[in-house]
DNA sequence: AATGCTTACGAACAGCGTAATGATG
DNA sequence: CATCATTACGCTGTTCGTAAGCATT
């Protein structure tokens, strides 16, 4: 289970090619095959099948974990370069689509303030994304959101040494064309719902599972994926009647769509702040900005 | 950042010593010197200070993430080998002081139901260990308690590939001498209790600093620590007026120490099943066994 | 002086590449 | 027969133990 094994598996699995995985790596193809054949040895049992190049369950079940554990061990040494090594000359924020652009803006504020000589760069990148790159230290701050229980923290994958801390929570709303029979009720429940036409965007809007697991049904089903993360993408479709979307009630939404609050027991829109990588006095501060009340336009 | 490098500096900041480590694994202390030498190398930084043998900052960092790294890898090796191997011939079963004797007890009859012919090994530790253990694959299944907001998950350690389901929300109780003034009342608020004494019982009452975090002070503090898992101690310590603990209220207590519903808002005793070594329909059973109905006294 | 970590050095081993071999479509 | 994984083999670098060195108590 050598670090170096697992990540030439996971470019095999991936790759599907023992060559393609050598490429990728820099190794020859016969060092991927030896890498293979100790693993498969240590663990006593076949991972890949030959031809064509695939997991076997065994090698699935690796795989699900061999991810993890690089990034833990990433995680590890950027934690303790962080203790040893002087800041960093350059800030690197990260944020999902729908974290909320104010609170970006106001994140992002705070930050050149209290550092005025550093550079901040932004990045915008899907929830898993974020969480790994603030636990490997390729971001220093990061901005998540997703939908959970109330006060329940956001699932985020296995990722170790990130802190993190609740930032927003906001409520949901359904979103629907304009002229949807239902666009002028006051509120949906989400079990209404269950037999819609749904636009599944797990990068953009509330994704299908968790909406399922909060409705403990499985019937929430997509007429149609869409895996950008362009909000206004994702409306438009919503517009042009492919399917319902849920997003967090805080969104400024064009006139073509209705945006009807959902009205679902224990289930909100969360929004926290991952900051593995900076001191907490300047995390605490940084929260206690995103957290002030916003100024609201009233519409 | 090699596993073995890992281990072996985790031994030696354990033991305070490279020579002792080195015969904790079967090394000279040359090679652990040289170990901590390699990883020092490759970090960069200094992680121990000799004489006395002490982990620096970075050393203390590093030493947070060593042990989660090991016992993930150790957990994926473990999940592989339960794809591959044959069904063991024995199943240990692992719970906390405070998981609950019927739920045990019912847990037990359910395997051997199940499982007529296999030997059954029941064991009790702390709520880490049990989840460590199951994780790594030492025990089939373990039951954990502990304080969370309902339906919250259990924080527990990171630990990976451990699947966990909800099995039993207690009320909670606050355990005083028979005697105390506040005894015979209906029920107490936590805020109300800030300035008691407590004892401080981690491994068999509600830990403090979960009760800190729930009610958002930092007045709760210990008057004796009792670091033993027996709940008879710890009630004689409460009956003797050492201070007072916040049990689950399923417990039959003895006649000298009164419990009184603590009325926290969001505030329960969780019990949670861990199995991450049993395929997924028996812990479906398991969990329905476990959740189904109790057969209450009543008294 | 004794204890205990470090360094030097040689032997055993593991890891990678080249090249030959084998299997599969 | 072409492609791609495996095996054979030699080289190199790494790792460990023995033994000598060195620092601190």
């Amino acid at each position: 289970m050598d670090p170096h094994l697992l990540r030439t598996f996971i470019a095999v699995a991936t790759t599907g090619s023992f060559s393609a995985a050598a490429a990728e790596l820099g190794y020859t193809q016969s060092a991927v095959s030896q890498h293979i054949a100790a693993l498969e040895n240590s663990l006593g049992t076949a991972l890949l099948t030959r031809r064509p190049v695939a997991p076997t369950p065994a090698g699935e079940r690796l795989l699900e974990h061999a991810g993890a554990i690089l990034l833990r061990i990433e995680a590890a040494r950027a934690d303790v370069r962080r203790v040893v090594g002087e800041p960093p000359g350059e800030i690197v924020f990260a944020a999902t689509p729908l974290a909320g652009a104010t609170r970006v803006a106001r994140a992002l504020t705070q930050l050149r303030q209290t550092r005025p000589g550093i550079a901040v760069t932004f990045e915008v990148a899907r929830r898993d994304e974020v969480a790994r790159g603030v636990a490997s230290g390729a971001y220093h701050l990061g901005l998540v959101d997703g939908i959970a229980a109330p006060s329940d923290p956001l699932k985020l994958p296995d990722v170790g040494a990130v802190r993190t801390s609740a930032v927003a929570q906001d409520k949901l709303v359904v979103v629907l064309p304009d002229d949807h029979p239902l666009a002028r009720r006051k509120r949906l429940g989400l079990p209404a719902l269950v037999d819609a036409r749904w636009i599944d965007a797990p990068d953009v809007a509330a994704p299908l599972p968790d909406l399922r697991a909060a409705t403990e049904t499985d019937g929430i089903r997509a007429a149609l994926t869409y895996s950008g993360t362009d909000i206004l993408c994702l409306l438009a479709l919503v517009a042009a009647g492919h399917g319902l979307a849920v997003l967090p009630a805080s969104l400024d939404l064009p006139a073509d769509v209705a945006a009807v609050p959902v009205h679902a027991p224990r289930l909100v829109h969360r929004t926290e702040l991952l900051y593995g990588h900076l001191d907490e006095p300047q995390a605490t501060d940084l929260v206690a900005a995103l957290t002030a009340p916003a100024i609201r336009r009233t519409n």
